[in-house]
Order: structure tokens, then sequence, then C-alpha cells
RNA sequence: GUGGAUAUAGUUCAAUCGGUAGAGCACCAGAUUGUGGUUCUGGGUGUUGCGGGUUCAAGUCCCGUUAUCCACCCCA
């Protein structure tokens, strides 16, 4: 007994208790609803991958961040870092045995060795939603009414989803002869709303000469409605390019669909992540811009082109579920605790306590979620236990009821008690009152 | 990874100049009702994050370490 081990978890992992647990559940629920209603389906792909599939596509970013070692073989293995990269080697598989377009879903848990904040951790859940093998402004928009129909189904207040497009600010780029530098300008311009126009035209001009810098600034910083945005990056590009000319096609369809109020055209979102050469986008609370995006993605059309010589566009975004928490929870928007249980079967004689058994056992059959409290403990004790778990109905069976074979219903929110009911009067009036 | 702040009971907090840690709520045990919101009695439930050092004496001072929060970086 001297020597016990800390039960201490690694910095950026956590445990979940049943009550986060449990909402964490609801969400992922209600967004796997959300993303079947849209003909999504799901798919799984190993937790270790090989390290050199992982990282092909990378930045030297994630190279650093990525967990990575040598397995009992002495391969070179890495876990994965995000859902997207994985998707991409899954397609290339697997695109024989597929019918395209593909639109999957993934839930699940990646790893990033990186620094710790609020709503950032180490072991994290994304969920991911893609089409892979069109590139139209119809999958563009899908994504984004994807987006929207998720946050909406779980009740986030107050959203603005940015998009920008990669192609534009590369012809822009191009048109100003500066596209070498792209990577660099990309990290400079999207600091633009956490540093500020002076800030950013001072590293700007580091890189360009001063007029360019001051080019780049205005196409960042343009502001006025959807429509001007649009406008003034077209003139500042030289003309409308494909990219411009998607974009205006993804807004008619926005308005179609009466959404178009949610989305901003944002230039100064660039994505740090290099495999993006379309549209991107990025979701922010309007109450809680500081934790950063809680649902990004865009279009890359490459990105399998490692793996396979077949083309495989894809477009997709992700809502990392444990900064939406983080941010929900910050609001105090996070769901109640709900209960799993809805009811409890006191242990009140424990010479009855086969019967008591066989009352659970109608309960489930009816359809309710029902226990037996396991231990001979006294009322408050077993009440206390109901309230912990927030269950809402127990039913109570002692010697008078058990000879009329009847049972007594108590309402424990309400503390309401229904005396000599039958089973199947208790189960009636269990889903009378909870509706 | 770099820099800064923080760490005391389940929780929110307290502890003076260094003198072996207290309070509310919560919780546990018991009494009384066949059934918890009242009442009464009793209980502090703690390795002061962890490990060293200084000291007669450390929650308090010093060093290290781990975790959390904040900024940078990056991102979900």
């Amino acid at each position: 007994m001297a020597n016990l081990i800390q039960p201490k978890v690694l910095k950026g992992f956590r445990d979940f208790l049943p009550e986060t647990e449990i909402s964490r559940k609801d969400i992922q629920q209600t967004l796997e609803e959300t993303f079947k209603s849209f003909g999504m389906v799901p798919i799984d792909t190993p937790v270790l991958e090989y390290t050199d599939v992982l990282l092909g596509k990378g930045s030297g970013e994630t190279d650093k961040q990525i967990y990575r070692f040598n397995d009992h073989g002495k391969r070179d293995v890495a876990m994965r870092f995000d859902l997207t990269v994985p998707f991409a080697r899954f397609m290339a598989a697997h695109i024989n045995e597929l019918y395209l377009p593909f639109k999957r879903y993934h839930i699940s848990k990646v790893w990033r060795g990186e620094n710790t904040q609020r709503g950032r951790y180490r072991e994290f859940t994304q969920c991911d939603f893609d089409i892979v093998g069109v590139d139209t402004p119809e999958a563009d928009f899908e994504i984004l009414s994807i987006m929207h129909a998720s946050l909406k189904a779980l009740g986030v207040p107050d959203i603005h989803i940015h998009i920008s497009h990669r192609g534009i600010f590369n012809a822009f780029l191009d048109h100003l002869g500066i596209s070498d530098d792209l990577a660099e300008i990309l990290r400079i311009v999207d600091k633009l709303a956490k540093i500020g126009e002076d800030k950013v035209l001072e590293m700007l001009t580091e890189l360009a000469d001063g007029d360019k810098a001051s080019r780049i600034l205005e196409y960042i910083s343009a502001e006025g409605s959807f429509d001007d945005i649009l406008g003034k990056l077209e003139n500042l590009s030289g003309g409308p390019t494909p990219g411009s000319e998607r974009i205006r096609i993804v807004r008619q369809m926005m308005i179609d669909c009466g959404i178009e109020e949610l989305f901003v055209l944002n230039p100064s979102i660039t994505r740090g992540l290099d495999y993006y050469t379309g549209i991107v986008y990025e979701t922010f609370l309007d109450a809680l811009p500081a934790i950063g995006s809680v649902c990004s993605g865009g279009r890359y059309n490459n990105l399998a082109s490692i793996y396979s010589k077949t083309e495989m566009p894809g477009v997709g975004s992700s809502i990392g579920l444990d900064r939406l928490m983080a941010a929900l929870d910050e609001l105090g928007t996070s769901s109640s605790k709900k209960s799993l249980t809805d009811v409890l079967i006191m242990n009140m004689d424990r010479s009855l306590k086969g019967h008591y058994f066989s009352l659970a056992t109608k309960l489930r059959e009816a359809g309710l979620n029902a226990e037996v409290f396991l231990d001979n403990k006294k009322f408050k004790n077993q009440f206390s236990f109901a309230e912990r778990k927030a269950i809402p109905f127990a039913v109570i069976c002692g010697e008078d009821e058990f000879k009329e074979n009847r049972v007594t219903l108590k309402d424990l929110n309400a503390r309401q008690n229904f005396e000599m009911l039958t089973i199947e009067e208790a189960i009636e009036k269990i889903k009378e009152i909870s509706g």
C-alpha cells in the first residue's frame, strides 16, 4: 500500500464524467442525424498510420505536433492529427469500391502535441464531413449548408460563417507578381483580426515593397456588403476569376435558400493548412470570438494526389466538438443535465427483490430505462441517489402493494405520489407526465 | 516549444510576522415519520498538486517538477 500510483492524466488529455459525456454523446448524435439527413455516410479509419502517409502533405508545423514513435515491429508510425489526411488515404485506397460523389462523415478523436489552452487540448474530437469527387459550387454550398444546419440543430446562438477563397487570393498575388511568398503572406494575413491593420502592414512591408504591401492590406480589409467586397477583390486581382465566379454562384444559392445573413465574405480568412485550393470557411461565435473558429474547412482539390493518380477534388469542414463545448459552457447555454434512467425501483423490502427485477423488466419492455436500487439503504439514501442521477420517477413496492399486485409511483420532481397503481397504469402515468 | 500567472476539503474561499489548516454550502453516520425539502445529535471528510531545501518550526520562504489559465506560435 505504500506506493500508490498517482491517478493522473497527461497534459491536454481529459477524463469525462457522466454528466459531460452524456452531453457530448447527445451532441454527437444530433450531428450524426444532421449529417445523415444530407445523405452522408459514416466511415472509420485507424488511429495509427504510417508516418509517411500522414506527413505526406502537411506543413512543418504538423511535423512538430504529431505524436510519432516506433511500434513493436520498428515501424515508424504516428497518431492521426486530423481526419482529413487519413480520409484522403482512405479514398485513394478504396476509390474502386466507392461511388462518386462520395459524402462521408467521421466523428472521432485526433491528437496534436501542442500547448494547451481553454478549448484547446492535445486529445480532442473532430466532426468532419466532406464531399469528394466533384468540384462544383453545389458541393461547396452543401458543405456550408451542413455547417449551418449542424450548428442550428445544436442550438448554438449567434454565429457567423466567414468565407473566403484561396483561388482569388492567389490570382491577386499573381497579379501583383509576388506569389512566391504565398505561405508567409497567408500567415500574416490570417492575423488581421488579432493584431490590427498597422501591424499587418508593417509585417507585409518586410516581405514586399510598400505599395504592394498596402495593396494586400487593401485586399484583406475590404469592407462593405458581400457583393461590394467581392467586386473589390475582383478589381484588385485584375478582373473576375474562376474563384470569384464560384463565390458569386454560391452566394446566389445562399440567397435562394434564405440563409445569406449568416455568411460574411472575409478576405482575411486564409486557413493555415496549405492544402486548401478554393473556398475556405471559418465559424465564429459572436459572443466569444476569442475562442477561435468552432467549424472550419474548405476546398482541397489535390489532397489525394500524393496517394493516387486519380484526381479527387474534395471539399469539407470540421466541427471542433471540445472547443464548441467549451464555448457553450462559457456562454451558459450548454444543456442541463439529463437522466438516462427513467425509473428507479426502490429497494424497500429485501424479500421482494426478485419482484423488483421483474418490475424493472416490465418497465424496460414498455420502452423505459429502469433500474433497481442495488442495496437496502434507507429511503433517504435511495432518494439522494435518484437525485444525483436526475432520475425523474421512483416505483415503490412494499408489502401492502405487493399483496394487491400494485405499486406506488412517485414523481420525484413534483414529489407527488400515485398510490396503488398496476404496473401498466404506472407506465401510462410516467409516459403522460414526461410527455 | 517560449514567456507570465496560479495550485489549500467535494465546492467556493480563509489562515496575520513562518508556529503541525478553518468557515459556508455540500457530504457522511445516527434519531423520527412505510416517502428524500423541516428538526435534532454526531463527524472535518485534507499527503495544503508532487519532490527536495532552509529553519527549532513551512500552506507561508527558496529550488525543481507536474497540471491548469493567459500571451506568442499554431489551430478545432
